[in-house]
DNA sequence: GCGGTTTTCGTAATAGGTTTCGCAAACTGG
DNA sequence: CCAGTTTGCGAAACCTATTACGAAAACCGC
């Protein structure tokens, strides 16, 4: 390995004075063209790439962001991820991926393993989220810029990036209102769940300005669990629930996502009904498979890919606050999300 | 940030002493456990953590592997990366991840910043490569323990993992043949991807085992295209045009992988073909949207986390070979496929 | 009680950079 | 021409841990 005292000796000249020309530093305006020259040559020949450890351990950087998901599986992640990934590159960050399988222990383990390695900063993608609280707390004592995405705690440690998930209720189910249909069957989200609530409210107060009430036996509820699949299976076996009450029926699914939506999709199926002629059914997230699906699903964008970009930014700008000794602030981005309207909603004849 | 050194001052005795008792160091063995508890109690009182920069530094290791991506945005990643996490993490590796987007200069880049990194193995994910095939040479001079998911790259430098793409093209022709298909249409992949032209071979193997001609007009080839998403399109267009060509009928239609499946899937359903009553539709991966989708898809199987973690096992044991000066061996895996049988096939009547 | 081994622990070197400080030469202005 | 500034560069300290080496004490057998 080729060090800086090699280029030293190779350019004729110190290891300080090497180590100025090299990266530019503020005194480097003292310097020759001719010296600078003689020194990018020198390490150029001898191919030098500077040690980023002794690196780090002088200047207590390491130009790395620590992003930990809670469920590497859900497929909510895959754009976030792109968007932290793309946003951390134009900045020369790297991230370090941890998946925390929504276990605790893993939880912790690595936000001790990334702390050991000093990421500058942390995006955690907390959508689907079944642990505690609380634990989200430890974050707050790492003191490092923290964000999280798709969840939001209160205060003005942590900065987050949501979507809004009362417009989004409240689009999907004027959307469908708009389409004709009034016998709607709800499957909302676990009750654990930060999104569940406000997306509930947004349904309900479309349905209020409309004057629509809603029947409290088209609306179930996803139970906790720690798969963010398995709210494949819970749609489905809930709307089979759903279409067993005769009494009931209904003409339109608003599903708490669009996992669940497949779910529902996959039992009107079964019960020979289709998507979206008998019913249509309506998601939330636009996950990669809604858009290739057949019926294509109608759905709420969440603007995945801006939401990790975002995040990135926030996180960037308090690694800078840090390095300027600037006090951190957090920010709270809720961001708009959008309607998608394909093919598994229909208006009524 | 508490040093060694504070440790060394609270216990009373030398950073020397501390190091060795803290990393039960060979020489451990002379300490009494009385200096051990006073060391111990000490570092857990001060709340010392080492600096890993110091310790990478001294010991040359960096405890990280690096793990290219050529788009995150294939659906095929989400699993193999969650095996490349879990068995990274069970060794307590870390891994940084990089998102290539197929572009020739953020490779490059990216590769650089990992070997500054002085990561200690690479984990490729190569699956949906549209790059020069030297470009991949270049991670042959990096010497460091390589391996390559979803391409095969022939020499003893790097190792790889891939499916058995022959006898993944031969599981699901078999299949379509068994279920009583004589007229199968076939999109193939791109000829640049390297498992297109296997599985192919896979087919006209099983296709000449039971002495079926294979009409050339029921033929397709997906174009190269830099965004794994475009087989969506691809196989939407690719299948309106056989469809046009009602002098050639078939009953069922064999994707190059699900996504093409998918747009298979659609353009009949546009045309007014249900699947599988009027056509069947296999398509290969099994990628998560696959049992989702409504009828869920039959396909080939490749085990994506047991790929994953199959790769990373060999990356630690070069890891190991470079720790104890033995030499690295490439190993080349070949996974077998499986087929899953679920509802976009059936039987002709 | 003496040479030799084992135990116990510290000094100093090392890893490879960055940064502070200071020296000396070359300018500048009055 | 001299005080003061600007240039140009290197010696040495520093960042924090690991480790080679060695000193001293304790122990052992004879």
């Amino acid at each position: 390995m080729v060090t800086i005292r090699d280029v030293a000796k190779e350019s004729g000249f110190s290891s300080t004075t090497v180590s100025i020309v090299l990266n530019d530093a503020p005194l480097a305006r003292y310097i020759p063209p001719v010296t600078k020259k003689r020194i990018e040559r020198a390490a150029e020949k001898l191919g030098y790439r500077p040690n980023q450890f002794a690196r780090s351990l002088r200047s207590k950087r390491s130009h790395t962001v620590g992003v930990m998901v809670f469920d590497m599986t859900d497929p909510y992640c895959t754009l976030v991820l792109r968007g932290i990934e793309n946003t951390l590159y134009q900045a020369s960050y790297l991230p370090i991926l941890t998946d925390v399988h929504n276990e605790r222990s893993r939880f912790e383990r690595y936000l001790e393993m990334l702390l050991d390695r000093r990421v500058e900063g942390l995006a955690v993608l907390a959508n689907w989220l079944f642990l505690d609280i609380n634990l989200l707390a430890d974050l707050e004592k790492s003191s490092i810029p923290t964000v999280l995405i798709g969840c939001e705690l209160k205060g003005d440690s942590m900065s987050s990036v949501i979507v809004d998930n009362e417009v989004g209720g409240y689009l999907a189910h004027e959307h469908l209102y708009s389409l004709g249909h009034r016998k709607i069957a709800f499957i909302r989200g676990p009750k654990t769940l930060a999104d569940s609530s406000p997306r509930w409210r947004g349904i309900r107060k479309s349905a209020k300005a409309r004057g629509l009430e809603l029947d409290s036996h088209l609306i179930v509820d996803l139970p906790e669990s720690r798969d963010p699949l398995s709210s494949f299976e819970m749609g489905q076996k809930l709307t089979e629930n759903l279409l067993q009450q005769k009494r009931h029926q209904f003409t339109a699914l608003l599903a708490f996502d669009d996992v669940t939506a497949f779910g529902a999709i996959r039992a009107l199926a079964k019960a020979g009904l289709r998507v979206p002629e008998h019913c249509s059914v309506i998601g939330f997230d636009d996950v990669a498979a809604s858009a290739l699906c057949t019926p294509p699903l109608t759905t709420v964008r969440q603007p995945m890919e801006a939401m990790g970009a975002d995040a990135v930014g926030i996180v960037l700008e308090g690694i800078n606050c840090v390095l300027e000794k600037r006090e951190v602030t957090a920010h709270h981005r809720k961001v708009a999300p959008e309607l998608v309207v394909r093919e598994s909603t229909r208006g009524l004849l």
